[in-house]
Order: structure tokens, then sequence, then C-alpha cells
DNA sequence: TTGAAAGCGCTACCAA
DNA sequence: TTGGTAGCGCTTTCAA
């Protein structure tokens, strides 16, 4: 009952172990096709497989690709956040003939997952891995980084004395798209409603949507282009009776806490006042899509181009954003 | 850039290879605390990490469990089929400190996923593995078992010269529950609605069904009762007519397509005719319902109890399955 | 064409 | 308490 090894095939096939090991791993350039048929004969008869850990040991490789995702995955994979980019990044190892480890064991009693843990960690199992996920705990990249592993991230994160390799969204060119898009409308005087969270991925979505708002010589008084987070009673005053015609939403909780203030000052959406989001939404707004399960298929690609030539220089890659209609933008209405 | 080894450490640290295999491994007792922490220091200094590959070759453990769908896990996660099994499995990995290998490599062309290919299988890359899906190849289990893995299936499997250790729902039990809470609420005429699939899980629906027929003196006429599967119109004329009071359908379709028949004869579920379903269902049926999430640790637990003592024997694990209250059920009403 | 042998990095046994 | 050393099963070089 216990798994037979080369040496095991070579004595009942009557050859040198390194023949089995030629045959097995194909190599066989060099090796008659009587001998081969023994060697071949004498694995069925066995029911020999090779040793992964040792072919491991041996070749530095292991056709196997770690995940690794800062918290539980499948608890959110239903609420589609892990989803869409484990959707990509499954299919595309199975292409490739790679296998996938998720990281699961440095579980923390907060939910939290590791990536180190007492001093140590695991993620050499894998011939690279694949981040994903908020809130990473920056020292850990850079540590990783530092350690020479070969890894990519999902999402801009920017550590500094190191150089993440990030697969992100182009936030900046798709907000700039959404705003010309809005412009190319007829709309000229926008707003802009800014969450409170101070991220890559936030500072993107801005400097895209100033860029845009520059080039184009739009107008914009609001708050949230100043830098100020969230809606306050006197913008919705302002936005339902001033010149304003487009808003451009951070979130899509935004939008909705946008609308309700509108309504209640008998204002519609997108009659009175044209609204888009800056994230996907299953709903009807006008918004941003997040091409989750393209930049899962290009994290294993820029990994796999990696594991496979070890001198190809990491890189990040910007993956574009598709513009969504919906039903919350429209022409912009002269106000009375 | 290259990865340390444990000389490199045992060098920078002025002992042997071996003391520091002992620190970093944690089998310290015999280490004076000073001799350690100089080894410690060196460890962290040049940023060793050890190598997953040889640890897996020396102590042919790894830590790592296999998870084999026999098709793509995350296309169907949504569905919920996969969904509610890997919840479990990877919640009870992570408690016990294990990663997980999603075996993606093998996929064919049709979409299905093999677990040998070329006569060979990637499984001993893990400790132990979870099997489950649909439509297996029980060739492959057959093979699997004879060669000596560890392996727990989900669901019942049964394979001619193999004794597959199974996590299954118990079918028998819960079936016979629920015809019994269907008995205990004055029903005496049942009828049976079965499908054409001929697999181990229908049968013991089937068996549970049967034996709480004869166990509680019911009467059953139903050709589906006698083996025959689909509902005919003929059938659909005798229960809006006969003294049949409730009805146990394999399948939500079935009993979906019930209501319709019995609709277009003017009767209605459940004031005319109750109705329970033997799987699952999001809707308002009365229905058994498979713990999967539950199975999913159990079977973690079962695979690790034999990794961790490989004396142990395998063994298969019945499951209770909840009966879940709907709105498809209620009192018979004695007919006109 | 074939085989002997040197390691890959680690653990654990045994001797000092 | 410490360290030398023998492998784990495999691939690959080098010599026959």
């Amino acid at each position: 009952m216990k798994a037979p090894r080369q040496s095991d095939v070579a004595r009942l096939a009557g050859v040198s172990q390194s023949a089995v090991s030629r045959v097995v791993s194909g190599d066989v350039d060099r090796i008659p096709v009587e001998t081969r048929e023994r060697i071949l004969a004498a694995v069925k008869e066995l029911g020999y497989v090779p040793n992964a850990a040792a072919r491991n040991l041996r070749n530095k490789r292991n056709r196997l690709l770690g995940v690794h995702t800062f918290e539980a995955v499948f608890p959110h994979a239903r609420e589609d956040f892990y989803f869409e980019f484990l959707l990509g990044i499954e299919e595309r190892a199975e292409q490739l003939g790679y296998d996938l480890v998720l990281f699961t064991s440095t579980g923390t009693s907060d939910g939290r997952r590791r990536i180190y843990r007492d001093g140590t960690n695991r993620l050499n199992l894998a011939d690279g891995t694949v981040l994903l996920g908020a809130a990473t705990d920056r020292e850990e990249l850079a540590r990783l980084w530092h350690d020479g592993y070969l890894f990519v991230h999902i999402g801009r994160r920017e550590v500094p004395g190191a150089e993440i390799p990030c697969i992100v969204p182009d936030y900046i060119d798709g907000t700039d798209r959404l705003v010309a898009s809005l412009a190319d409308r007829g709309h000229r005087y926008f707003a802009y409603l800014r969450q409170g969270i101070e991220q890559e991925a936030y500072f993107d979505r801005r400097a895209g949507y100033r860029a845009a708002v520059e080039r184009l010589g739009l107008h914009d008084r609001s708050p949230g282009f100043r830098g100020e987070p969230g809606l306050s009673e006197e913008w919705l005053d302002e936005l339902a009776t001033g010149p304003e015609t487009a808003v451009v939403a951070e979130s899509i909780s935004l939008a909705e806490e946008l609308r309700t203030g509108l309504a209640a000052r008998g204002r519609q959406v997108p009659e009175d006042l044209s609204v888009a989001v800056l994230e996907g939404s299953g709903e009807r707004w006008d918004c941003l899509a997040i091409p989750r399960k393209e930049i899962g298929r290009i994290a294993i690609d820029a990994l796999v181009a990696r594991v496979e030539d070890p001198e190809a220089a990491p890189v990040s890659r910007l993956v574009a954003c598709d513009l969504v209609a919906g039903e919350t933008v429209a022409a912009p209405r002269a106000k009375e």
C-alpha cells in the first residue's frame, strides 16, 4: 500500500532509475521505443504516480499558484466582491494547467488573514501568488517584496520602498470617460460626491474627475470636489435649485442618499438631475463597471509570465473599465 | 535575492544547521535560550522562511488539503451547489490551520475535470483530498482508492471493489421523518413523484419513503411509488379526485409541475393537497434541507482525523437533514 | 543509449 | 546541549 517510487518501477522494468525519470517526465528523445514501453508497462502495473513534493524540491516549480485573500473567500464570494475575480483566476489557471492554493491557514481570530505568521509564511508552497482584498497590511507587502516572492496584487497598493506589481482597474481613465460622456450629452455644471475613504482607488477616481473637468472646461462648485466627503442638507438644497445638472458619486450609497434627498425636495433623477456612479451596480444606475473577471485572468497571466520566465520584469497593468448605461442619466434640462 | 537556507542562518548564527532546524520547527526543548535567540536573530536578519517543498518531502506532510470538484467551482458556487460545501470546508480548514488546494489543472475541453491525466494525478500535493460534485467517474474513484490515497467523497458513491469513505446527507432518515411529520398532521393517503435519476442519493430517499409508509401503515398507489418516473396527465386527474391528501416529490420541478397541473384542475396547494419536496428550496416549499455547510466541515474533520492519525480507519458519515416548514403543507381536508 | 551519482533543503537519529 | 549525517524521491549531468 506504500506508494511505489521510480526505483521500484526501474527494478521491475529492468532499467535504471534515471531511465524511468526520463520517460515519466517526458524527456523521451533518446530512449528507444522498446525500453520506453517496458517502463510504461511497469508504471501501469505498479500504479506509479510521481511524488509531487520531490519534484517540487528538485524543480523549484510546482504548477501551483497561490491565492491569498485577506479574509475568508466564500462568505464574500456571494456578495460578489471576490467572486468575479476568482472566476477569472480559476478559468485562466485551468486553461494554463495550474492548480490553485487558497491560503486559509493564517486566519487570525478577528477573521483577518495575515501573510506572515510567527515570522514565517507559506506562500512558497506556490510558484507565485495573487493577493487580493481590502485593507492589506502594507508592512507585510513590503516584506514579501523584499523577500523576493513572486506575486501580483489585485488593486493598486503603494508601499514606500517597494514596487508592488498591481493589476488595477483604470479608474482615472474610466472616470474621465464617464464625465466626458456626460459632457457630450450637454452637461456643463457638475457636482461630485466623495466618500470618506482615503485609498489609492479613490485617489484615481478623483484625479480622473478633475482631469476631465479641467480639460473640458466644466464647472464644479461642490464640497466633494473641494475635498469634503458626504452629502449635507445644504448641498441638497443647492443641488435642487442651483445650476448643476449632473452629479458624479463615488458610491451607490451616496447616490441613493442623493436621490432620496432630491425626492424630498421635489426633484427627480434623471429628469431634473443626472446621476452617475463610480462603481459597479446591479441596479439601474449609470456607472463604471470594474472588469473583475478580466482582472482575475490578467493577474494569472502576469504571474505565469514571470513564473515561466524568471528574467521577466514585474509589471503593473491598468485594465480599462466599461461605462454602463443605466436609467439615471438624461440630457440636462434648463432650470426655470 | 536567492532564498536563504538553514545553512545560511546557521553560518550567521555560528551554530549547526540542525540547531536551526530545531529552533524553526519549534522542537526547542533542549536549546538554551541564548542560542535560540541568536538563531532567531539570524533568521530575522536574513528573512529566512522554510522551504515548503523540502519540508514536505521530508515530513510527508503539508498541512495542505485538496479540493477536487468535477467541474469549475466558481461558476457553480453562485448557483449554490458547491457554495455551501465550500463555506464549511474553508471555515474548518482555517480553524485547523490547513491551506487548501483547488485542483483546477486537470480540466478537459468539455469542462469536466478528471483526477487522472496521462495516468498521473496531482492529488499527492495534498495530505488528503475532498472530492465533491456530480457524476464522478467511478473508475477513477476505484483507482484512487486502490492507489491508497487519503480522500473523502461528499455524497454517497458506491464503487464495486472499493470502499469509498463518504460524507452523505441522511436521506433515508430525513425522508422517513418528513413522511412521519405528514402522517402526524393526519395524512394517510400519499403519492410519490419520482425523477428519472438512478443514483445513490435517490435510492436512499425512496428507501426512507418506503420504510415510513410501511411502518406507519400509510397508503400509496402512485406510479412513482411503484417505480415509474414523472407525472402523467392521468395521475394528475387521479390526484385531483382521488383519496390522496399528501404528495412527496423528489424535486422542486416535479412539485411545480404538480402545482400547475392541479391548478388547471381547480385544486390548490396546500388547501386540497399538501406537497413536500425532498430537496432544499429557496422558495416556500416544505422540504428537506441538506446541511451543506456542516457536511463540508465534517468532511474536513474526517480527512484531518486520518491525516493526523494514519492508523485511523476511513469512515463514512451520515449527516442528519433538517425538515424545513414551508407553505405547502396543511392538514388534510376531507374530499367531497 | 544507459546508468551512477550528486544534490534540491529539510528533519531526526545518533554520537560526542 | 550540540552537530554530523543519512536519507525523503526526484532530475540532470557526466561518464561509460
